[in-house]
Order: structure tokens, then sequence, then C-alpha cells
DNA sequence: TTGAGCCGTGCAATCGATTGCCGATGTCCC
DNA sequence: GGGACATCGGCAATCGATTGCACGGCTCAA
């Protein structure tokens, strides 16, 4: 019998007669024959891998959003292969090079920055199907599935006026992230509209971080009367933010307001527990999927960009504040 | 100029004129050429990339020594491919033979279960090498970089016995990885050794995750007088422990002591800080990389075992009961 | 009986890069 | 000038699976 027969049956692709299809099957089980996956990538120019490059693995948001991911690929036969960008675009270039260069049949991408990941995200989309999710780059044009950041944090200035906040600051990352840029430009234009000031000197950008929250307390600690409340675009944020301020004995919601943004895990748990805005990492994974399926089969396709609302979940942080009962966890 | 000039100038297998070597550099230069690595891996039987499966890559523990290890490898030329297990033995076998089939040159695992990791584990050390990391599986033969668990809980419960405990809890993880059952042993060891005795109802395992942490404390404050400390396994339980009590208005250390173990970031940057156990990630990550190179170069060689010792890190969260300011004048 | 059509099977080309081997050319020294 | 030796470049085989094409055998209808 020859190989091609094999081959043939193996993968389905002709049924053969019953008797040799049972030879040919009994065979593959008893040498324990599991093809060689490189040949038959090089052959069909298809490999059944998937990318995914991530700003940071160290963040939750991020690695939930991959388990996410993971559930749905694997649901289609697809394997995950996952990158950690370290927040540095060059380093991301360098994953997307090497996941480009044969390995995977497409990439899924939160880029670093809005603007200096553009130019590696151009190139490997040229080359092979790229999906951006949760953030994505400038002025591209591909598919991505994003948050509306504009609408989140409306929803979460507007509970922050709710609760008696006129003044804020605003945690961030300095690093070019859409994110960062649209949550920026959302709680000064939202901030506008609901009679929340933030003063300049109280926009604190760093990094995405447990320490860049801790850092952010003390320099607000150290510059003068806190502003009701603290803004921050980001879990980690929040809660190195809260953890350090009652170090330092200022706790949230009394002394000053805290709200974070994704919904890890870890926001509910925390003492106080953390308003934040939840993302729906779930439909944002099965969307990016769905839509890497569909430039797969149809590459010509125009891009599409799926956004999402997010949902404000508000907790212990942010209880009105001349209410004495606290919010339990929500 | 034929492909074989080209391939052997590009890849330094020969210097080639330093004319034609020029022409050879330039031409990919424009073209953009930059191989098939599917190809080239089908004839060099090597990929350059190494996986690594972890049991949950939503534990902080884990995902930094992922950075390590990545770290490691990208010195040495090579690409991580990072594969979550999820905490089933299934999954994690699943995870393992779609690397194995020629997509990396070796892999590194921490194995979900001591037990019901080992047959996909051997079967894969069969065919490609492997190297165990921070958990390793029962009576296997292979590499593996470990911490010496016993000599870590001894310090830990050292430490307890120090500041005044004499009865203790035990938070831990139900799954048999090796650390829990490594951690219990020795808990139970040293216990008896240093005078603090731990209840059977005070084992309490469930998962290595925040929820449970909080979960366990629900269980502690049900079932009467709590005891002097609460020793848990992984950071992340800490976490949720301290945390959940303090929700119930029991705070660490006045209340009550509570230790961690891995000496995550969140552990320092707590209300209060938490006691903990820093593993030494770093090395643990280089030892491995080395013994997977060690072992692609010689896989005839015997397997061998690295084990590293852990370093005590005392904070607020076992600070001395009755004792507020450290020796000195009183 | 014959031609058309279908099915199962095998031959051989193919995917793209690497590499063993060989002949050609050049260099150096006796 | 001639032989030993090193260097350079190209042919063709190779990695392992997939697949276009063709061939033999079969059924079925005219």
């Amino acid at each position: 019998m020859s190989t091609a027969t094999a081959s043939r049956i193996l993968s389905g692709a002709r049924a053969g007669s019953p008797e040799t299809a049972a030879r040919v099957r009994t065979a593959a089980r008893d040498l324990g024959y599991t093809g060689n996956s490189i040949a038959r990538a090089l052959r069909r120019r298809t490999t059944g891998n998937v990318g995914m490059v991530v700003p940071s693995i160290g963040n939750p948001f991020f690695t939930s959003l991959v388990e996410e991911v993971e559930h749905h690929l694997a649901g289609m036969g697809l394997n995950l292969f996952l990158c950690d960008a370290r927040n540095d675009p060059e380093l991301e270039a360098e994953r997307l090079t090497s996941l480009t260069r044969g390995n995977v049949d497409g990439i899924l991408i939160s880029p670093v920055d809005s603007e200096r990941s553009r130019a590696a995200l151009e190139a490997t989309a040229a080359t092979v199907p790229v999906v951006q999710l949760d953030r994505f780059v400038r002025g591209s044009d591909g598919d991505r599935v994003i948050l509306d950041d504009d609408h989140a944090i409306r929803l979460v200035v507007e509970h922050l006026a709710d609760v008696g906040a006129t003044t804020a600051a605003f945690v961030t990352s300095t690093a070019g992230s859409s994110s960062a840029h649209l949550r920026l430009a959302g709680v000064q234009r939202w901030g506008l509209q609901y009679g929340v000031s933030i003063a300049p000197d109280h926009v604190l950008d760093g990094e995405f971080t447990l320490l860049w929250g801790a850092r952010a307390a003390d320099r607000l600690l150290a510059t003068g009367p806190l502003p009701d409340a603290v803004i921050c675009s980001d879990d980690l944020l929040a809660v190195g933010m809260v953890m350090r301020l009652a170090q330092q004995g200022v706790h949230a919601p009394t002394d000053v307001l805290v709200s974070g943004f994704d919904d890890i895990d870890l926001a509910s748990l925390t003492v106080p527990s953390i308003t934040t805005l939840r993302q729906p990492r779930e439909r944002m994974a099965a969307e990016a999927v769905r839509l890497l399926a569909a430039r797969t089969a149809d590459p010509s396709r125009a891009g599409s960009t799926v956004s999402l609302q997010g949902v404000l979940v508000a907790r212990a942080s942010t209880a009105r504040r001349h209410d004495a009962a606290p919010a339990g966890p929500s």
C-alpha cells in the first residue's frame, strides 16, 4: 500500500474501501503514527497554530483574555502560541517576525503602542491574517475588536460624579497604547461634562502595574491635598493605589474614592473591593477568533471593527461618601 | 547563482568569496528574504522553538517564571511557546502532544499533578528533551529544577514559632501537585518539631487561587476559634485569606498571623504586606534552560535534579504579636 | 458488446531549504 | 612546471506528507 493511500485515509480526503481504511487505521494506531506536522505544514501551507501577542502576561487582564481566546480556538482544533511583548515594541516586532516565519496561520495581537507598533504590525498583516484585540494601532485598517473606551470612561466618571466627586486624579500608563490615549481623552471629555475637574498635575502616567499604582499613591500624597477621586485606567493600578494609600493611613472610600478598570479577579477581593469597569472579555475573545477565521477564509475582505461596551461594577472603593453602611463585595 | 550558495552564505555555513557574499546579502535584503522556517525545520530537524507548559497562567508566580525563562531563551536565540494547562492533566497532555508533533526542540514543564501527569510526560520525554521545573511527577528520572520545599516550609514554620504561634491552619491546593504534597508534609513535620500544632480540620485544600484563599477564610471563621497562624502554600491564597478576613473585621497580624509562599509582587503591596517564602525564580529559570540545553546536546545523559533553596521574607502579616517595638530600650 | 462514468489506488511532483559530494579554479611550495 | 591542498560554487538528494494525474477494474445503460 502506498503512502498516498494512507495519507488520504488518515486525513479524510477520500474514504477508500472499507477494508483498506480499516487496515490503515489499525496500522497507524499500532505504530503510534501521528504525522509530522512540519512536513504537513510545508506541503499544506497551514499549521493549525495561531499566535497571540500581548503587552504583558504579568497583567491578569491579558492572561484572562488569553484563557478565553484559547478556549475558543481549542473549539476549532487550533493551538495557541502565546508571546509576551513585555511592553516593548521592539520585542513585540521580534515576536511577530518569529511567528510570521511560517509558524502560525494567524495572529491575534494587542499592540503595545498605537504608533510604535504600527510598522511591524502592518508588515505582519501583509503576510498573515492579523486581528487586533483590546488595543490597536492608530490608522490601521485591519480587523479589530475593541472596547468602547469613551463610553466606558463615561460610565466611570458619571458614577463618580453621582457619588459626589468634583475633582479627580487620573492614573494611567505613559506608553502610548490606544487604551491609555482613549481613556485619557475620555476622562477629560466626560470630566468636563459631569463637573469632575482634573488638574494637569493630577494626570499620573507610568505603567500598567501594581508598582506604579503604589508609586502614584505616594506622589499624590506628597503633592498637596487629595482630589475627591482617583480614576485608574487599569485594575492593577487601582489595587496598588488603594493598598499604598491604606499603608499611609488613607482609606478608600472614606478619604478618597478610587476606581479601576478591567475587573480582574483581584478587584472584588481587596479591602475595600474596587469599583471598576468590566470588560466583556469572553465576547471580545469570541469576536476576535471569529474575525480571524473570516479573514483566513477570505484574505481580501475589508477590515472590520467590532466595538463592545463595558459594564460598570460599583463596589466599596467608591461607596457614597456620607453613607456609613459599607457596600459589600458585589 | 544557485540556491545552495545563497543558503550557505546566509546560514553562515561557509563564508564564500567576499564578492559573492555581498551579492547574496544585498539581494536578500532587497527582496526581504527571510527563509521559511518550516522548510528549514523539515530539513534540519530543529525548529529553534521551546515549549513551556504551566499549570495556570492566572498565577503570577508562573507568569513571572515564564518571563525569566523567556529572557534566558532569547539570549540563546530561541523562541518560547507558552501553553496553559488550566490545572487539568488532560488538557496538559493535549498541549504536550501538540508541542511534540514537530513544533519544538524541547519542553519545560511544571506538571499539574505528580501522578496524573506522569503518563503524558514520560511519553513526551521519550520523543523530545523535557525538563521539569518547580513541580515534578513522582518517580520520573528526567531532569528537573525544584525548590527545596522541606527547607522552605521549615523556614516558614520556624518563623511563625518565633513570633509566638503554637497552633496553625494550612491552606493549600487539593490537586496532587508535588508542591502541595511536599509542603503539607513539611508543615506537619516541622510543626511537630517547632511546637506548632495543626488540627486535621485546619488543613484546607482547594486550588491555588485568590478565590480559594477567600473561601478558606470563610471556612476558618465559620468553624470555631482561629488558630494563631494561617500558613498558605501560595501567595494568592494568602492574599485572598488576608483580604477576606479583613472584610470580616479580622486583621493580620493582630488577630491572626498569615504567611504566603512564592513572593509575587502583590505580596509586598497588600495591607498588611505578606510574609512569604521567596522562590529563586531567576535561578530556577536559568538552571532549567541550562539543563534543557545540556540534554539537547546529549540526549543520553543521566537525568539530574537541581534543588534550590528559598528565602524567608518577613513582612507585616506576621509581625510579632505582643511586641510592638522590636528589641530596644523599653 | 461497447462506451461512459465512477471508484480505489499508486506514481511522482511538490512544498523550500539544507547539505554531501564533486569538479573547477586558484594558491603555494618544491 | 607540476603536484598537493584549500576554496568556491553547483548538482541533486533529502526531510515527510500531500495531491494532481493517470490507470485498471468495476458497474450500468444503451
